[in-house]
DNA sequence: CTGAAAGCGCTTACAG
DNA sequence: CTGAAAGCGCTTACAG
């Protein structure tokens, strides 16, 4: 009575004239409570009424858990992180957690917010975006040190459990569109030497001229960087080899905006000179010059088994790095690639 | 003596032989504690022994102050966005604050999740990326009664607070560029009508018209929506307007990749039969084809100072919707534009 | 100058 | 079947 401004459970408790510790239990669906079916009524009720929601950080505390997990990714404006991040954002909402966002460059450059987020109370669990930079595997495994971390679209790497796509099995699929068009001299425009996905796909790439006994050059593979600019520089750089490819197979979609971009300028026409095709698909890919033949991965659905993975304690499953093929690569034939010249 | 596992603070005093009251004021660089240096020292090297990190959740609970703000977008994979979450992200980071992502879509259609989100604890401000979507000014306005909320990339709505950038003189700018091309018959291709953006962009792009004394015509202004292949419809449209435009202003260019499609499909040449010019830069409108020219807004500062204001308590400021216009809206001439043939 | 105590809002053994 | 009490890890008036 003395009460007055007291918040949360305590004036739902007051205004149902229950204990706190009732309301609690009531609240949680805690199943040991029997309360009377009325008794239970009226506190739901009260709770509508006052528009109760509990308090995120006394929860936390009090459970020893945060409700929240992180993702730390490389460059948001690229079109592939974009979608894991959706689906990581959407499997957190389901489960009602929050979505912690950072930026790996900047957490790389400031221990204070490194360990501020690895802090207890803040997150349970942390995806971190592979991608090949050398500060990556370090502060990946920091974390996992600490608590349950799973490396996003990349292989397992220091020990760090990992989820990724097919991406040998993509690969496959694009090149053998390129040989079932009649192309015997393909080439292969990766990503950052070095780099995980680059050498995923560049094997899945050797594997599937090999399997039709077809010749691999070492003047038809360039591996630059991840962005547009290297695919164009890529791309000038196989347009002069000797003998030229009629067909290149992307690494990534982003690289082939640039490649596009090169091979136009060198007036080289896509599709009747040269067939390309790349991993990924992307929103604008449709409206290129030309539009880009793809093979669309399940990025979405990356994002989303890697919550789920963390939220079930399940990592370890993915300790040796778990290949997420569910649904299939696809082929989107659009109109770069075509019948060789 | 007898505790042995206990952690944080209390970890940190036993090692140095003090109180935990002295620990925490040591560490947060409490005043009015005025310690011997040599004990000063010794809780200093305790703590950094110990690796010790604040509970975030706890420090949340007693000052009742999440140390999180909330960022509410539309479409990451959007570009224009992209460069705003990471403005936002860059200066919560450097403040010390965390970001926490939602989906506007989701949480639209999820009220427990949107409950969570602005319920006590979870996070101190909210910022809310403006789109002209009917349920957007609804819950920006619910947010807003329960927090310090801004509305990002719009103008203030519904009585929340908002930041905008200099839409008018970003239109202006393109405008005038046609203009001293010598085009007189300029067409503006917008986005879902009604919305904040289209509107100003639109008056931009009007007041240049009418300061040059050129006619604005009916069948030169379309607007249909924010993406490509709204673009797309639009520009077929104004190829098909009589008299044809000899140039489009592009009120965004997500937009203006469609166009580009149309027009290249219908056989118009751009820039030689008509010049293209759009609103935002991004990484892929160099590699286009032609290269397109645009005027590139703050998109980073925008996310930056939506946070610096809402931690400063400063949102207020902006009840009238306030202008990020520094730095200024910036020409990119690139070889979608060119003289009137 | 430093420490003991209260309390932020919750949950959950433990009593009754 | 329900309540009083302890305690999660912190900060900060209040004592001494």
């Amino acid at each position: 009575m003395t009460a007055g401004r007291r918040t949360g459970l305590h004036a739902v408790a007051e205004r149902a004239g229950v204990s706190v510790s009732l309301v609690s239990r009531i609240l949680s669906g805690d199943d040991a409570v029997r309360a009377r079916p009325e008794t239970r009524e009226r506190v739901r009720a009260a709770a509508r009424e006052l528009g109760y929601q509990p308090h995120g950080a006394a929860r936390a505390l009090r459970l020893a858990r945060a409700g929240a997990l992180g993702l730390v990714v490389h460059d948001m404006s690229n079109p592939i992180h974009a979608e894991i991040i959706r689906g990581a954002q959407a499997a957190a909402t389901d489960r009602g957690q929050v979505l912690l966002l950072s930026d790996a460059t900047q957490l790389a450059g400031n221990d204070d917010a490194f360990a501020q987020l690895l802090g207890p109370g803040r997150i349970d669990g942390l995806m971190w975006q592979g991608s090949g930079e050398e500060y990556d595997d370090e502060l990946a495994a920091r974390a996992a040190g600490r608590l349950p971390t799973l490396l996003v679209n990349s292989r397992s790497r220091a020990g760090v459990p990992a989820l990724r796509l097919d991406d040998e099995r993509a690969a496959r699929l694009a090149v053998r569109h390129l040989v079932e068009l009649g192309h015997r001299d393909v080439a292969y425009l990766g990503g950052r030497p070095g780099a995980d996905l680059t050498e995923r796909r560049r094997a899945g790439y050797a594997a599937e001229l090999a399997a039709h006994d077809l010749a691999e050059r070492p003047q038809w593979t360039v591996e630059l960087e991840w962005d547009a600019p290297a695919g164009y520089a890529g791309m000038t750089r196989l347009l002069a080899a000797e003998p030229r490819p009629t067909a290149v197979f992307v690494a990534n979609v982003v690289v082939a905006v640039g490649a596009l971009a090169a091979a136009r300028e060198a007036g080289v026409r896509v599709p009747a000179d040269l067939s390309v095709v790349a991993v990924h698909d992307a929103w604008f890919v449709a409206h290129g010059a030309p539009p880009l033949t793809t093979v669309r991965l399940p990025l979405h659905r990356l994002g989303d088994m890697a919550v789920s993975m963390l939220l079930d304690g399940d990592q370890a499953r993915a300790a040796d790095g778990l290949v997420i093929d569910d649904p299939a690569p696809e082929l989107l034939v659009r109109g770069s690639t075509a019948a060789r010249p």
